[in-house]
Parts: structure tokens; sequence; C-alpha cells
DNA sequence: ACCTGAACACCGTTCAAGT
DNA sequence: ACCTGAACACCGTTCAAGT
């Protein structure tokens, strides 16, 4: 009789929507977007693909429910600091976010259908700066300014081949020398520049975010 | 004896590389990356999608090869003017050929394979700015905010819901209703402000780029 | 009430066979 | 030399049928 029993013990877990997007958030973490399948979510649930049909509408659905669980893990801008220090935290942690989920970046399409996570998060950031004595311009500007930077390092990170000095030395190994000097002088010795100095891509993000942060600070907080 | 006379006119045009990647490109362009299948280029160019296996390794292969004509779009980096001038032209001109292909920005992941395009016009940035005085690690640093802006502008336009003031307006009258007083008050209000005052998310661009051009010159240029 | 077998339309890709 | 028919493995999705 025990035979099969722990697979009916897993099955009895009653689906529901919050599971098939945990599952598949597992997933993509996992192994990327191109392993998120219908199919797989539902081997890890142990059931078929087609059961996932009566929790999620469809598979765009889906995607819009991890993407709004990925936007949930972000940090809230905290209150009772200055703005600055609160749109530093929050941009760390989205980063951080990103990081952890880079599959996510590519699927921003479902910002077009923003879920509850993603609205929250979205007036918390307004309320901090509106707060700070911002205009709903000024507010929109700085905060389209950060999210830009945030979701471009993001992106660009997500795809680097490296990320130790280590990977880079590896990388720059096997790339430098089919740099011919003619045809990619700067990209060459750019490259050879980076390597010897253990440069980690990781490190750029906070400078850029101060950067942008005094820039805020200089020319948008006061403006119309 | 005419019958089917142009289609092998057409047909008698021999397929080649440049060809089959300017097909895709065509059919991304015009109906975003989820139209773009084998099956679809093939079609475009009067032949089985199979054939298309002697001009490119496979699927991966044709993606690599549209985002560096892509690439090849972006006007390089202007000499004989000042840094500052030449980024702003390079990233005005980045940004518009991203709006023009708006599926590219997703296929970034390419960049960990890049086309010749791809490296020449990093080459180029990497010179104009090693020209100006920038050291290895100040023209990383200039490049990588650069293009995190540019990169995430590009991934926020291409996914608004709206461009025009009257796209805002119409969608300002469908959503902000939606939006309780209580639950998401300031993005209400930010949202009310923007739709009156006629916002258009493309002007957000160049005082952004001129704001991190800014920080660039007074903390980048010079250190290290 | 919840799950699935069978079926469908559509992918990318290979390869032997056609011209 | 260039193209394609047939075939395969794999998608997402629907729906009638099972428990």
């Amino acid at each position: 009789m025990p035979t099969g029993a722990k697979r009916t013990a897993t099955r009895r877990l009653p689906l529901n929507r919050g599971r098939v997007l945990r599952a598949a958030l597992e997933i993509a973490d996992k192994g990327g977007s191109e392993s998120l399948t219908m199919s797989n979510v539902g081997q890890k649930l142990g059931v078929e693909s087609m059961s996932l049909y009566r929790h999620v509408r469809n598979k765009e659905d889906l995607l819009d429910g991890i993407v709004d669980i990925v936007y949930s893990e972000i940090e809230l801008p905290p209150s009772g600091v200055s703005w600055r220090t609160s749109m530093r935290r929050r941009a760390i942690s989205a980063r951080e976010v990103l990081a952890r989920h880079p599959w996510a970046i590519g699927l921003m399409e479902s910002l077009t259908r923003p879920g509850p996570a993603n609205l929250r998060h979205h007036d918390s950031v307004l309320g901090v700066l509106r707060g700070a004595g911002f205009s709903s311009a000024a507010a929109t500007r700085a905060y389209n300014l950060l999210d830009s930077y945030i979701y471009g390092f993001a992106l660009q990170e997500a795809h680097l081949p490296f990320g130790t000095p280590e990977e880079l030395a590896e990388l720059g190994k096997s790339m430098i020398p089919q740099l011919s000097s003619e045809e990619f002088p700067f990209l060459r010795q750019v490259g050879i520049d980076l390597v010897q100095s253990g440069f980690v891509y990781a490190n750029e993000f906070e400078p850029g975010i101060d950067l942008i942060l005094d820039g805020i600070e200089r020319r948008v907080r006061l403006k119309s």
C-alpha cells in the first residue's frame, strides 16, 4: 500500500494560484525564462500542465503574476529619513532583487498591466518625493531617472558574461587577443586595464545612483 | 506561361544572409518579436522556413544578426566636438534607434556575443572618452552610466501604454477612477496632474541625459 | 471540485530526397 | 547548389471525459 504514498501526499496539497506562481518563480530563477514552460511548472507540482489553467488564465497571466511577486520583494522606500536616503535604499533593493531574478527584466511588458505590488510600490515612491516637496512633474522626472538607471543597469548586468574579477580575467584572456589593435584599439586597451585593475561591475551601481541623486537634488527637486 | 511568373522572379533573387536578416528585421519591426518566426521569415522571402538554415545557423544566430543591424544604425559618436556633445549626440541617436526597434531591447542577451557593429560602436565611444582624458576606469563608468540610462529609458518607453498626451488622457480617463484615494493617493494625484499638464514621456530623455553628463563632468571625468 | 487524455495549431530543427 | 517533404520533439491551450 505505501507504493506511491509520497506522491499521493504531495498531490493532496490542493493547487492554488499562489502555489502555481511560486513554483513558476522557482523554475525561472533556476533555469531562466526559457525553462519556464507550463509543462515544467506542472511537473514541479506533480500535476499535468492542463491543470494549471484552473488557477491562471493563461501563460501571460502567469507571467504577470510572478513579475508582481518580484515587485513585492523590492523594499518600499522608507519614511522618516530624507528623500535621498529613502530613494537610495529603494534603488539598492531594486537592483538586488532584479539581480536575483534576472529573467524578470525582460518581462516588463507586464508593467502594462501592473499588479497590486507594483501599484503600491509606485504609490510609495511618489509619496516620498511629493512629501519632500517635489511637484508631480518633478517627482515623475526623478522617478523616471532613477528607474531608467536601475533597469538599464540590471539589464546589462543580467547579460554580462562575467561577475567576479576572476571570470573577467578569464574572459579577457580569451577575448582580448581577438581584438586587433588596429580595428579596436580602445576596446582592447580598456579591456586590458579593467582586467588588470580587477573591475567589478556590481560596484558601479552605487556611485551611479549617487551621481543621479545629486543631479536630482540640484536640477529637478524644486522645478515647476 | 506567365502563370506564377512574378513568384518565380521573386524566387530567383538568390537567398543570402543579408536578405534573410533584413526580412527578419522588417517582421520584428512590424509585429514585435513574437511575430518573428522562422516560418514568417521564410514566407516573406517566398521560401520554406527550412531554407533559411542554409544562411543562418539557427534562430539564435538570426537574432544576433538583426541585433547587430540595429546597432549599426546608431550614429557613432562624432569627433571634432567636445566629449559632451559627442556623447549627447550618440545617446539621442541610440534612444531613437531603440524606439524604432523596441523588440531589440529584450534581445540584449546577444550582447554576450557582440557582432562587428557592436564592437565598432564600443570602440568609438571609448575612443572619444579616452581622447578627452578619461582613464579606462572613468571611461567605463561614464559609458555604463549613459548606457544604463539609455537602455532603461528605452525599456520603459517600449512598454508604455501611451505616447501622445491624447493617449495619456484616454488612459487616465479609464485608469484613474480605478485608483482609490485611500489606497493609492499619490499615484492618483500625480496621474491627474500629468494628464492635465500634457505629459510627454519622450521629452524626458534629453534633460535626463544632460543631468547625467553634468554628473560625469563633475564626478567622473578626472577620477582615478 | 478537481484533474487529465486526446487533440489541435504552432514552434524550431534535421535530413534524406528532390530539382 | 539550392530548396523542400516528411518527420521529430516540444510548445500553449481547449474540452470532453474521468475520479
